[in-house]
Parts: C-alpha cells; sequence; structure tokens
RNA sequence: GUCCCUGUAGCUCAGUUGGAGAGAGCAUUUGCCUUCUAAGCAAAUGGCCGCGUGUUCGAAUCACGCCAGGGACGCCA
C-alpha cells in the first residue's frame, strides 16, 4: 500500500504514542490504520489506534483517545509535522482525526504540475520483470466479449503495474495445434466442398460461424488451393489477423506472442518432462505418463501423456511456465476465464515442481460477461457462433465506453453488459462524465491562452473555497488509487477514483467561474488548480487506456 | 457430491479489508443556461445489506449452517 510521506511520518507518531501507553512498541506498530474519514468535517486522516488499544488494555477507548492526543501534540509541535497537521480530534467511539493543513496540499498543486505526466508515479516494481498473459484465446474464431473483458483488463493492469515501476511484458499464448485447430481446417475445407456445390454434412461438433464459410470463398477466389495446400494453416493466420486487428482498435497491444505449434517444435516439452523425471515427479501407469501433482497440494496426479503418447494441454502448459521463468520474470501473473479455475491447483503444482517460489505465479480468475440484448440472454458458443464479438461491441458501443464498462467492476464479478443499455446510456455514460470534465478544462485553458491570465506563479492561498479544498484533497489520493489497483491486481478502483475526481471538478466548476478579469489573481490560482487537475485526469484515463479528448 | 464466484435502492454496481447517520450511476419527480461546453449542478423519492446462529465494545465486512443464481470438476483444450 502507497502511504504519503505525510502518513508515513504520522503513523510513525502514533506508534510511538502508542508504545509509551502499552509499553510495547513492537507490538502497536502494526494495529492501527490510518484512513480517510467519511465526512469532511471529521477531517482529513483518521486513526482507530485508541479503539484497537482499548482491546489489549481492556479500557474505555475515549480515555485511550484522550491520552494518546496529549503525547500526539506534544510530538508533533517538536516535529516537521507541525507545519502540515492542524487541529487533532477525537469523535465517535474513539476516533482520532487529524485536520491537514491547507499548505499541505498547495504543495501538492505544486508537485503535480512539476512532474507532470509522472505524478503517481511511485516505484514499487524496481524495475522487477513481470509477465502478464492474457487473453489468450484459441485461433478457431473471433474474440468475444468475455476475451474483451479479459483485454481491457489485463492492458489497463499492465500500464498501471509499468506506471507503477515494473517492467512489464504482455503476452498471448497462442494455442495453434491441435484437435481444435485440425477441426478448423476440416471446417473451411467442408465449406469450400459446399461451395462447389457438393452436398455436404456439416458436423455439429465443427466451426458453424459464417466466417469459415468467408474463408472458404476466399479461397476459392483468390484459387489459393493447390496440392499443398493447409487449410489449418490457413484458417489460423486469417483468424489471427482479425484477432490482432480488433484487439488494436481495442487499444490493447502484446508485446509476445507466444506460439505453442513453436514449442512444440523446439524440444521444450520434452525437456522439461525428462526435468521433472529426474526430481522423481513422474511415474508410468495404465499406459500413461503422470505428473505427481499431489506432492504439491493437487487433489489428484495427472496425465500428461496419454496412453496413445500424444500429451494432454497440461505438458505444453508446464514446459511453457518453465520457459517464462527461463526467460527471467520474476512474477507471471495470468488472466483466466473461471472455466480454468479448476485448473489452478495443477498449475500452481507444476511451478512449484520447476522449483518456483508460491507467490511467483499469480493467477486471476476474470469472471464472465453475461451479455443482453433487449433484456435476453445472448448465449455463447465459439463452436455454434451465436455470439457477439469484440467488433461488434467495438462498433455498437464505442472503444472508451466498452472499455471503461469492462474494467469498472471488480473482475471477480459476474458482469451483465446490456447492449441496447450501453448505447441507450451511452449519452450519460459514466466515461463521458470524466471525459468531460477533461474536455472543460481543455477549453477553460484554451481561452486562458488567447487572454492571457499569467498563472504561472499564482497565489493558491486564495484558493478556500469548499469546493476548492475538496478538489485539492481529492488530486492527492490518485496515488492511493493506483497502490490499490496493485494490491487487488484489478483496475477498477483507478476508475472509481476518476469519477470522484471529475464529480469534484464538476461541483467547482458550477459554483466557481474561473476567467475573471476582474479578480485576476484568484483566476490565475484557480487556472493552476485545474491544470493539476487536467494532468490527474489525464494520467488517469490514459492508464484505464481510455482516451482523453480535449473537445466534445 | 466437492470446489470457485456472486447475492446491498426498481436496474447496474461501489463500500479503502472489523469502525463513525449504508453510497454512486441509471430510472422517476422538481429547480438551475443573455456568464469559461447543461454530456453539467442542486434537491426529493427509494434499503430486513439473501436468511439464521455465533465471535466482538462494534458486523454489509469475520466463522459456521442454510437458500438462490452462475461456473468448474476428463488420458478435452
Amino acid at each position: 500500500m502507497i502511504k504519503t510521506d505525510l502518513e508515513e511520518k504520522l503513523g510513525i507518531v502514533i506508534g510511538k504514542a502508542a508504545g509509551q501507553i502499552t509499553e510495547d512498541e513492537a507490538f502497536v506498530s502494526s494495529v492501527f490504520s490510518l484512513n480517510i474519514p467519511p465526512e469532511r468535517i471529521h477531517g482529513d486522516l483518521s486513526s482507530n489506534s485508541a479503539l484497537q488499544l482499548s482491546k489489549i488494555l481492556k479500557k474505555n477507548p475515549r480515555i485511550i483517545a484522550e491520552s494518546l492526543v496529549q503525547i500526539l501534540e506534544k510530538e508533533i509541535s517538536v516535529s516537521p509535522l507541525k507545519d502540515e497537521i492542524g487541529k487533532i480530534e477525537i469523535a465517535g467511539a474513539g476516533f482520532i482525526n487529524f485536520f491537514i493543513k491547507d499548505e499541505y496540499f498547495y504543495k501538492k498543486i505544486e508537485e503535480i504540475i512539476r512532474l507532470d505526466s509522472d505524478f503517481g508515479k511511485v516505484d514499487l516494481g524496481n524495475k522487477e520483470k513481470v509477465q502478464i498473459e492474457f487473453v489468450s484465446a484459441n485461433p478457431t474464431g473471433p474474440l468475444s466479449i468475455a476475451h474483451a473483458r479479459q483485454a481491457a483488463v489485463g492492458d489497463a493492469l499492465s500500464r498501471i503495474m509499468e506506471f507503477l515501476g515494473f517492467s512489464v511484458t504482455r503476452e498471448y499464448y497462442l494455442n495453434d495445434e491441435g484437435n481444435q485447430i485440425n477441426i478448423l481446417g476440416n471446417s473451411i475445407k467442408l465449406r469450400l466442398k459446399e461451395l462447389r456445390g457438393e452436398k455436404i454434412d456439416f458436423p455439429e461438433d465443427y466451426y458453424q460461424g459464417d466466417y469459415v464459410k468467408d474463408m472458404a470463398a476466399e479461397i476459392e477466389n483468390l484459387k489459393l488451393e493447390n496440392q499443398n495446400f493447409n487449410f489449418s494453416e490457413y484458417g489460423v493466420k486469417n483468424i489471427l489477423d482479425g484477432i490482432k486487428n480488433d484487439l488494436a482498435d481495442f487499444n490493447v497491444k502484446f508485446n509476445v506472442w507466444s506460439s505453442q505449434g513453436a514449442l512444440s517444435k523446439s524440444g521444450k516439452i520434452e525437456d522439461t518432462i525428462e526435468f521433472l523425471r529426474k526430481k522423481d515427479f513422474i511415474y508410468d501407469s495404465e499406459g500413461a505418463v503422470w505428473f505427481k501433482s499431489t506432492l504439491f497440494g493437487d487433489d489428484k496426479d495427472r496425465v500428461i501423456i496419454k496412453s496413445d503418447k500424444s500429451y494432454t494441454y497440461l505438458a505444453p502448459d508446464i514446459a511453457y511456465h518453465r520457459d517464462k521463468f527461463a526467460r527471467g520474470f520474476k512474477r507471471v501473473i495470468n488472466l483466466w476465464g473461471p472455466d480454468h479455475h479448476g485448473y489452478i491447483p495443477r498449475i500452481r503444482a507444476a511451478v512449484s515442481a520447476l522449483g518456483q517460489e508460491k507467490d511467483a505465479l499469480s493467477v486471476i480468475i476474470v469472471q464472465l460477461v453475461t451479455l443482453l440484448r433487449e433484456g435476453k440472454v445472448v448465449p455463447m458458443s465459439t463452436r455454434k457462433a451465436s455470439y457477439v464479438t469484440l467488433r461488434q461491441i467495438i462498433d455498437e458501443v464505442g472503444k472508451d465506453v466498452a472499455r471503461f464498462f469492462l474494467v469498472a467492476r471488480r473482475v471477480s464479478s459476474h458482469l451483465d453488459f446490456d447492449l441496447d443499455l450501453a448505447k441507450k446510456e451511452s449519452q450519460e455514460n459514466p466515461v463521458y462524465y470524466i471525459q468531460y470534465a477533461f474536455a472543460r478544462i481543455s477549453s477553460i485553458l484554451h481561452k486562458e491562452k488567447e487572454e492571457n491570465f499569467p498563472h504561472g506563479n499564482a497565489d493558491l492561498k486564495l484558493l478556500t473555497n469548499l469546493e476548492e479544498l475538496m478538489l485539492m484533497r481529492k488530486l492527492a489520493q490518485f496515488p492511493l488509487a493506483l497502490s490499490l489497483c496493485l494490491d487487488l491486481f484489478d483496475p477498477y478502483p483507478l476508475t472509481q477514483y476518476l469519477v470522484e475526481l471529475a464529480a469534484d471538478f464538476h461541483k467547482c466548476y458550477d459554483k466557481h467561474k474561473v476567467l475573471d478579469l476582474a479578480s485576476l489573481d484568484l483566476s490565475c490560482a484557480r487556472l493552476k488548480l485545474l491544470n493539476a487537475v487536467r494532468i490527474v485526469l489525464r494520467n488517469g484515463l490514459l492508464l484505464s487506456g481510455l482516451s482523453a479528448p480535449e473537445r466534445m
């Protein structure tokens, strides 16, 4: 969790004070937390230390709070904190509330403007190499709304982690061999026959989508088929191009596309199995080869080579994960759909067997999206092709609306995406609420250039209205929102924060006119504040993968 | 049967990890543009936080048990 300098320093002082009361400093330093109180009148920071201590000391929390405050006031008066902390109050059951002096926030504004696009950047990652693998949809059909959610979440998370000092590689694992790919090739072949007038019987488990017919038509039109024509290869390449194109239009980029076919050819699967066999994590039984995953907490051992000598999906996947760590990643994050959740103990076992620490692998289950049209559930199945594609979503509701919608909720939440509602509400969509704030500021700053308000050295002390003070406080909380995203491995707290920031801005905008030649000094101070708001809004929008339009 | 996710306002969802009168957006109702973008602001209405028991000074939050919805439990990928 990121703490501001102020919180850090204050935390130490509270720890000391609590230590004096309990005579056990080591214990108390971990007990309390600093929070933001529910209402402004309660101050800017709140400590529950007295409530926590009352548990151990078996005394009335308010009495403990009073002794704590006495010590705190004394300590603070002789420390640098005296310039930043104002009033200290006891409220409620025994909360100790701190009021931060406005000077602290004026300095924050200066800091934001100075750091600009770097504001909020805290080096938590120390350039640690992190791999985030997401989407990884099989190249047997276009991306669906479920993939879109993974794409939006994975991309935003990557941006945030990069911003917080990690060296992030975004990777797409391409399952470009095996049964399903053969079926894809056969599906195209059969559609081509059909196109040429042959009577065919199209099996139910073949790919039913129109894109298969389209590919068949292209093969026919361009006369691509010859003796050695590989339908599967053609299908994979064609579909993959479409996937890449869709992702690019969704503002999602990958650094590495990993091919399972290439992995097979490299011999790394055999090497990995050999490695595990030497460690005695492998045995033969019933004509198959098994991985002793129970040694590492799995329910039962898993087959990696079937009795027909072909691999199960697990074999290349273990090799793939071995390869990830061999490439130097200290932390590997997989975004998977909920249908893979039963697979987690297996792959965790494999990673442990490969000699990696437990927390080197994080698996984030991105819950399903239920797509609704006119209030009815749209069924999703790649084989049956009765689903809505990412492309359609982008075309129908727009990239920003879709991305915001997909990223603004906890990944562990099931999500209802009503297409008609999304379109209908697009006028009132929260993403526009945020972008509108940015556009309004841009407009003022644009106008200011014509009229020339010299706000570079403006006196921020002139900002004393409640709305302005609230806005400044919200700006200072930006790093907190980012750190929450990192703690949860989920970008939604950032979008939440941006809505709040935009709301504080709109309130301020509505009440206080910025550009007024009659009160030049005040105008300049407000311009400086707006500049800081503009910077934070822009940083936040970009980290969420959303655009920051200057006009709307 | 076992495991995972979810259950909070009419709808979609937050609730900073156990704290202060339960919040936001949409929907409904009512005000506010001769002034920097009304894609905005202000206000009203709306709650057995799925149900029960327990732990605690304190529970939407933790534990246990139910109920409901979704998903996973292969020598498929």
